[in-house]
DNA sequence: AGAGAACGTTGACTTAAATCAACGTTTTAT
DNA sequence: ATAAAACGTTGATTTAAGTCAACGTTCTCT
């Protein structure tokens, strides 16, 4: 199981991980199982873990005073889950995140995070390039939130991640894209029309 | 001048910088001047320097095909000016930087980022702090932009960053907040009479 | 196999914010 | 000093998307 970490670490960085490494991140990681609709973290915790999805989906979000979930990230295989800000500054999260599949995780606690991974110059490398990666996704997100009417949002989705629409039903989409399932279901039924 | 970066430096890291730390920052770092109205960086543009503001006010934005500027960063003062991801990726940008006010910065460019700075540990440590915290307040705005109406946006943003409201125009925070001058104008009239 | 939950669609109506336009005030440049 | 540009406000109107509600279909669990 720990051979998909393998392989993603290996993706983003330039030279491969020695044995050495492998059996280090093989002491480290350990195996976290949640069923559907389980919770991996909840508004108000202090997350002390982070997680890589080694197989199923997830999503992440919060609750507004009216009881509405509102989506910010979907997390499906080799995708890392969790609140890393929370993660990070020991505040408490706003976010949820739950299993909408049945999944499997490898998971880190912070204390080896920052005691035994960081100080590693691959690891530190891969985390630089990994932080910074989604800090450009965040900014092309926040752009398209702020530029593009509900139709360009779902086109731009499609394009990015295609494999969404393969795992997560509409109204989670639509959620995630800042809109309406009511919304999205016109939009799909008008673009099918042309 | 270079006190500036210096001070600012310092106050994201851990241990303060040594005499040899600062001569080779004053080595790389060269000045550069931007009088109001003046491009830092185009669209199109591939980004070769970032610069740090000494003095100042910019915006950062993108103008769509009707030739509307959409603003999505704000700078003064001890702020990062740049497309990280144009920098690091080598990709053109879509975005235009010009000056509000005139404009006194710290510019550094690729290669000396690359070669001088990154394999500083003390550089890193500070690079990584930046990324970071910018990546935190991106996925703050997200969720801002996909949840709030246009009057808590106003709000939040006097919180976070009153000193904007100092330096620019309405308008101008308008177009940063994702609603238009006159929607800004209607919300300031309206809390006032509260 | 059957009940209930989850999901997607459609229609009628509402609403927050955008657009368009006009106008007064303030700032800037020469 | 003065003309032009930049800025802010207000009113009338439009519009994209949200809300509310009903209904049919498809999963899912036992």
């Amino acid at each position: 199981m720990i051979d998909k970490l393998i392989q993603h670490i290996n993706s983003k960085i330039e030279n491969k991980l020695s044995q050495h490494d492998i059996d280090l991140l093989s002491d480290v990681f350990r195996t976290k199982k949640i069923r559907k609709h389980q919770y991996f973290i909840q508004e108000g915790d202090i997350c002390k873990i982070a997680g890589f999805v080694v197989k199923g989906a997830l999503k992440k979000y919060t609750i507004d005073d009216t009881g509405k979930e509102n989506i910010f990230e979907l997390y499906i295989e080799n995708w890392w889950a969790g609140d890393k800000e929370s993660f990070m500054t020991d505040t408490p999260t706003p976010y949820y995140i739950d299993a909408y599949e049945d999944t499997e995780m490898l998971v880190i606690s912070k204390v080896d995070f920052l005691s035994k991974l960081n100080k590693l110059s691959f690891f530190s490398e891969f985390n630089r390039a990994l932080t910074e990666r989604q800090s450009f996704q965040l900014m092309k997100r926040l752009r398209s939130s702020q530029t593009l009417t509900a139709e360009q949002k779902l086109e731009e989705l499609q394009n990015t991640y295609p494999e969404f629409f393969q795992r997560f039903p509409q109204h989670i989409i639509a959620s995630y894209l800042g809109m309406t399932k009511e919304t999205l279901s016109r939009i799909r039924s008008n673009t099918l029309r042309k």
